[in-house]
DNA sequence: GCATTCGAGCTACACATG
DNA sequence: CATGTGTAGCTCGACTGT
């Protein structure tokens, strides 16, 4: 027995040989197979030698071990190369790919039988010799000592190191078969410890590797209540602070019907290019299953039909309403692809290429549309919307035959309308033309679905009475006839877009729309569509309305005709040569009541109660829809008196709030009514439950918009009174929607300029960064859009934003403080930026092109700066508060030209600033002294000459510096006043118009530091009030 | 020059809203990008000077970077067990690898007694990474009516073209 | 005292755009 | 394809804590 195998190959050959592959590989991944195949070579020879040690009794890999320290030392020097490096990355890849190459030619030659390959043959051998190893081959071995070592590196303080080191293990092992039990779990637990590594780059490699581990894991094998390595993933993807590691969690997590839910939480992301890959790159990549060998239509885990309604509804309504444009696109182009993937079952995808039938293109939009509810907000509009707008291919083939209407379904009435507003909407007449019906076939059809709803609605009504059809058949009905209500309500709205030239066509709609109106039994959904088609049928809105009141005193007095008995619109009627805008048969006269309230059975109450109703939504609905003056409208005087004061007077919640925002409606348009009913509507506010209160307030800003002068005019005596009261109702608020309501309805009386307050403007700006209002998303998204379209509007209202500031400031940093337990609060220094950026005239002079001129040479930021730097001097801001003011200055835009007087008064300010009160924190420090020397620099001319004249006014302002002085607490200012400032003196023995700076009132440095607790803890609500 | 005085016309931008259908097209889409409420905003750089040119035309002449590559040929001077250990081991002690807050299935099992921490938690918790919901607010809202949104307003005098789907003035 | 961490400015890259 | 813009990562400097 030789102690040696005799070694045909030569080990110290390793030492060149690799150095060579490794460096061709870095180069391209082209020649990666090639040198696979060269590495497994040197691989497999280096194996063959082997020692025996201890006289046989064990055998010495010793080729194995120089082969793998061969390698090692090549993957080590990838290791410290940074992130985004190629060449580092394809050697990775290599490495990765050599891993998975060893395996499967070991596992292939195994199945062969070839044992004598050197890679197996220690099979044998280490049964003979008791190996330690207890690997089976070679290729394991490898993977083995090439995993442990990576191990190792895990916890290098390099980041680099750490980053490459992980990025190797996830791209090895994703192809290492079986592990063994001990490596799988220092694997597992070391990742699991990376994904709280504080480096994202590192992080996002441990969820790469982590879901490729995630296969194999077997969750029974958990400890109770320990996190499985997917959720620990999906937790990364939702928590994690870097978009980064939430981006590979979201390419890497393995989908499935577990993992989706977490997956589509992702199109709500702060990051837009996530958002955009939850659509493009997950649920387009997956609609249909990856391996697409077979031509069939498969389902794949995103196909929308395996997605919920909910799903799919949450998709459009995120996807199409982002902000971002690429995210939108990615959603549109999904869509796009959801008609193709849900075209009926058995199709060919298309015909013949490029040839596309209309009939075709309709079945098509049909099953896009049965994908999502017709009833849900405007979603199916949204995505059918942005499929005519993306697939022109479907939108150039839709045409609606003939017989298209004669079976109508809600998607057939429904893409009909939504395809006429799109053509409306972009002009497209032809188009509309074309494929639109004329409109006397239209109101046929109408009427076809209309009588066949009132049709089934009796039936549904004998059915009911009888009470034999089970829960299923009443419900299928139910949807049946809401199939038809809403079939309906789409023709009515595609009615609206019809030409009505054709005078014949004109009448006949007319005069079938008036007869549901009249009728009873008309769903009141379909109050307003029958209002909209009214409205375009009328020529002028006394017509409207003319008719509309006839409607209501025919609906609440049957006894001009049986309103019940002939409630369907017969074909007769509708040739009917009644005169148009009227029907002579029922004569409009005072109606009357068949009984008296008090003589009516409880029955007949609420009959008639339900008759009031509607008439007051149609009330509404008419009102909504016309503008012209109640007196212009004498027929209006019945309703209110008869049906609109009653309600108003009920205790029903229903018919006082429909009677209330009638008599609203009619303020808008009774001045005289405005100004006797205001004190009404105020005295509702208070008490009134949330709905009511709700629509009262909406009402009275309605009132306050349309007749301002009335309430806050100039020469108003209550418009101060006025806005106190909203003023402290938007104080006391406690329910959000009315919280947001009061907001929005001051935000536009402000920007209408009828309320120019700034009291108000502050208070605004309290409750928009308010903790108290941080879940009300309503109000915050309200003034986010409110503030800068305000300040940019004009200069005027951008002026009164840089009035507010400096009080704002001060309130708020006390606020802060006091409020320092909650950490999800905006800091100060976050709302200084914010007014940098609304007060900056060069925004509002690019946000209002045209609107404002000279927007370059405003100075209001000079004039910020100057309350800044005033500010500066007081003592009541810490630190951190006098960082966030000095950092603002360095972002304020300098005009070219400005006043002298501007810049030396603010050049004066801040040379005392910096020799008497510098700031304590370097930063702060550094900013202003950035600040000064900009000054310095772009007013070097009008600075000049800039001393020793105008020196009596110097002296005032000298007055106001020795008294700012004069206050300093001693407390912890040892660097404070070194008084040398003889030599910045004589700067400042510079002129002065003291006009500006002389302690204009506003906002000298309080005298004193204050520190009463109580009172910061309101400052967020409490109007201003206090200090005015 | 540039007159503050001048008299500031409240309706300039108002009657631009109404004017035009979306205002969108008066004002800068940036700052629609702060939608999201005050945690969200931040604050983007505005075009100061007209003066950036030449400080762009500039720059381009730089060569583009020598084509890296790694040194696999020149032998290592040392063993690879000891570069290993170089590049691997050093950890400071005291010295933070990790994120500060440790992780949450270990921390189960401590005392409540620092409360800071636990607070941090679930603040960290908190900030899922997840944008609020869009209540799309827009010009729109401030423009019309509550109760007839059908109108937008016209702020008086002002006479304003009514294009059909416009339904009107008020 | 030092190391660390945090913030701020800079540079380089990627992206969208004309 | 070239260009300009916006961002992200990196490096440097100051502050803070063990």
């Amino acid at each position: 027995m030789p102690a040696k195998t005799p070694a045909p190959f030569d080990l110290a050959s390793l030492q060149s040989a690799l150095p060579k592959i490794f460096d061709q590989a870095q180069t391209t991944t082209a020649n990666h197979q090639k040198n696979f195949v060269a590495l497994y070579k040197l691989h497999s020879d280096a194996a063959a030698i082997t020692e025996s040690v201890q006289n046989g009794k064990s055998l010495k890999l010793t080729g194995e071990r120089a082969f793998q320290d061969a390698f090692l030392d090549m993957l080590t020097r990838v290791l410290p190369v940074k992130k985004g490096t190629t060449v580092a990355d394809r050697i990775v890849k290599f490495a990765a790919g050599y891993s998975k190459f060893i395996t499967e030619k070991s596992t292939s030659l195994f199945a062969e039988g070839s044992l004598h390959c050197s890679f197996c043959v220690d099979v044998e051998e280490r049964k003979k010799a008791e190996l330690d190893e207890d690997d089976d081959t070679t290729s394991e071995r490898f993977l083995n000592q090439l995993v442990r070592f990576l191990l190792k590196g895990c916890v290098a303080k390099d980041k680099v190191v750490r980053f490459r080191v992980i990025q190797c293990i996830a791209d090895t092992i994703a192809h290492l078969g079986e592990i063994d039990e001990d490596l799988y779990t220092d694997l597992r637990s070391t990742l699991l410890d990376r994904l709280r590594d504080k480096e994202p780059t590192v992080r996002t490699q441990a969820v790469i590797a982590l879901s490729k581990l995630s296969f194999s894991e077997d969750p029974s094998e958990l400890e109770e209540g320990e996190p499985t390595i997917l959720e620990t993933i999906l937790d990364a993807m939702a928590y994690d602070t870097s978009p980064e590691v939430r981006r590979a969690a979201l390419l890497n997590v393995p989908l499935s019907p577990q993992t989706l839910p977490a997956l589509l939480a992702r199109s709500r992301d702060v990051d837009a290019p996530i958002r955009k890959l939850v659509y493009s790159a997950v649920l387009e990549k997956y609609c249909t299953p990856p391996d697409l060998d077979n031509g069939r239509a498969t389902v794949g885990f995103t196909h929308p039909r395996a997605l919920t309604i909910a799903q799919r509804e949450m998709i459009v309504r995120n996807g199409l309403g982002d902000r971002e444009e690429t995210v939108k696109a990615a959603a549109r182009n999904l869509l796009g692809v959801w008609v193709d993937v849900v075209r009926v079952e058995g199709k060919p995808q298309k015909k013949e290429e490029g040839v596309k039938e209309e009939v075709d293109v309709i079945e098509d939009l049909v099953a896009f549309l049965k994908l999502f509810d017709l009833t849900e907000d405007t979603i199916a509009e949204d995505a059918l919307s942005s499929v005519l707008q993306t697939r022109m291919d479907i939108y150039e083939h839709i045409e609606f035959p003939e017989d298209y209407w004669t079976s109508i379904t809600p998607e057939r009435a429904f893409l009909a309308r939504v395809f006429a507003d799109q053509c409306l909407a972009k002009k497209d007449n032809l188009k509309l033309d074309t494929t639109l019906p004329v409109v006397t076939a239209f109101a046929f059809r109408i009427q076809d679905a209309y009588n066949a709803l009132v049709e089934q609605i009796h039936a549904d009504a004998a059915a009911a009475a009888l009470e034999e059809e089970d829960e299923d058949e009443r419900a299928r009905r139910e949807e049946a006839r809401l199939d038809r209500e809403f079939a309906i309500g789409e023709m009515l709205r595609l009615a609206v877009s019809l030409d009505y030239g054709d005078e014949i066509g004109r009448r006949k709609m007319f005069q079938l729309v008036r007869g549901m109106l009249s009728a009873g039994v008309l769903p009141e959904a379909l109050l307003p569509r029958c209002l909209d088609v009214l409205r375009v049928l009328s020529p002028n809105e006394r017509d409207l309305i003319r008719v509309v009141v006839e409607v209501v005193h025919e609906l609440r007095d049957p006894s001009e005709g049986d309103a019940d008995a002939e409630e369907g619109v017969s074909k007769a009627e509708l040739d009917d040569d009644a005169t148009e805008m009227g029907s002579p048969r029922r004569p409009v006269r005072p109606s009357q009541l068949p009984k008296p309230i008090a003589e009516m059975t409880p029955e007949e109450k609420a009959r008639a109660d339900a008759v009031d109703l509607r008439c007051l939504a149609l009330c509404i609905g008419m009102l909504e829809r016309v503008n012209g003056t109640f007196e212009e409208n004498s027929t209006l005087e019945g309703i209110l008196g008869e049906l609109i004061i009653p309600a108003v007077k009920r205790r029903e919640m229903a018919l006082r709030e429909k009677g209330l925002v009638s008599l609203g409606l009619c303020c808008l348009i009774a001045r005289r009514m405005a100004l006797s009913s205001f004190q009404l509507f105020l005295s509702q506010v208070q008490a009134a439950p949330e709905v009511l209160k709700i629509r009262v307030l909406q009402i009275i800003f309605d009132v306050l918009m349309v007749h301002e002068d009335a309430f806050l005019g100039p020469g108003s005596p209550n418009g101060e009174r006025i806005i106190e009261f909203l003023l402290q109702l938007l104080e006391a608020e406690e329910l959000e929607r009315v919280q947001a309501l009061l907001v929005v309805g001051i935000a536009k009386l402000m920007l209408s300029g009828m309320v120019t307050d700034e009291r108000v403007l502050q208070t605004l700006v309290l409750v928009f960064i308010s903790p108290e209002t941080a879940t009300n998303q309503e109000l915050r998204q309200c003034l986010s859009y409110f503030f800068p379209v305000y300040s940019y509007s004009s200069a005027a209202n951008q002026q009164r934003m840089r009035k507010i500031f400096i009080p704002l400031f001060e309130r708020l940093t006390k606020a802060y403080h006091d409020w320092d337990g909650e950490e999800d609060m905006v800091t100060p220094a976050q709302v200084a930026l914010m007014f940098v950026d609304w007060t900056d005239p060069m925004r509002a002079g690019t946000a209002a092109k045209g609107l404002r001129k000279d927007s370059e040479k405003d100075p209001i930021h000079l004039e910020l700066a100057t309350d800044i730097v005033k500010a500066l001097f007081s003592v009541d801001y810490d630190k951190e508060d006098k960082k966030a003011l000095c950092q603002m200055l360095g972002k304020l835009y300098l005009p070219d030209e400005v006043d002298d007087d501007k810049v030396r008064v603010l050049k004066l300010l801040v040379t005392n600033l910096r020799s008497r009160r510098p700031p304590r924190d370097t930063a702060a420090k550094n900013a202003l002294a950035k600040f000064d020397a900009a000054l310095s620099k772009k007013y070097e001319k009008q600075l000049e000459n800039f001393s020793e004249e105008e020196f009596r006014k110097l002296e005032e302002l000298r007055e106001l510096f020795e008294f700012l002085d004069d206050i300093i607490p001693d407390e912890d200012d040892e660097e404070e006043a070194p008084r040398k400032g003889r030599k910045r003196r004589s700067l400042s023995v510079a002129t002065e118009t003291t006009t500006s700076v002389a302690t204009s009132g506003d906002r000298s440095p309080p005298p004193s530091p204050r520190r009463g607790k109580a009172k910061y803890v309101c400052a967020f609500t409490a109007p201003i009030s206090s200090e005015h | 020059p540039f007159d503050p005085r001048r008299a500031p016309n409240d309706r300039d931008l108002v009657m631009a809203m109404t004017d035009g259908d979306n205002m969108m097209d008066y004002f800068d889409s940036n700052f629609l990008k702060n939608w999201a409420g005050p945690e969200h905003w931040k604050l983007r750089k505005v075009v100061r000077r007209p003066d950036a040119s030449e400080a762009a035309a500039a720059r381009p002449k730089r060569e583009k970077k020598e084509a890296f590559k790694i040194d696999f040929l020149t032998p290592a001077e040392e063993d690879v067990k000891t570069r290993a250990k170089k590049l691997f081991a050093p950890v400071t002690r005291g010295a933070g690898i990790n994120l500060p807050g440790p992780s949450t299935a270990k921390a189960a099992a401590k005392k409540g007694g620092r409360r800071k921490k636990a607070k941090e938690q679930d603040v960290e918790k908190r900030y899922d990474q997840t944008l609020p919901d869009d209540m799309h607010f827009s010009s729109k809202q401030l423009v019309t009516l509550f109760l007839k949104p059908k109108f937008s307003l016209k702020m008086r005098g002002y006479h304003l073209r009514s294009d059909g789907r416009v339904d009107g003035e008020i």
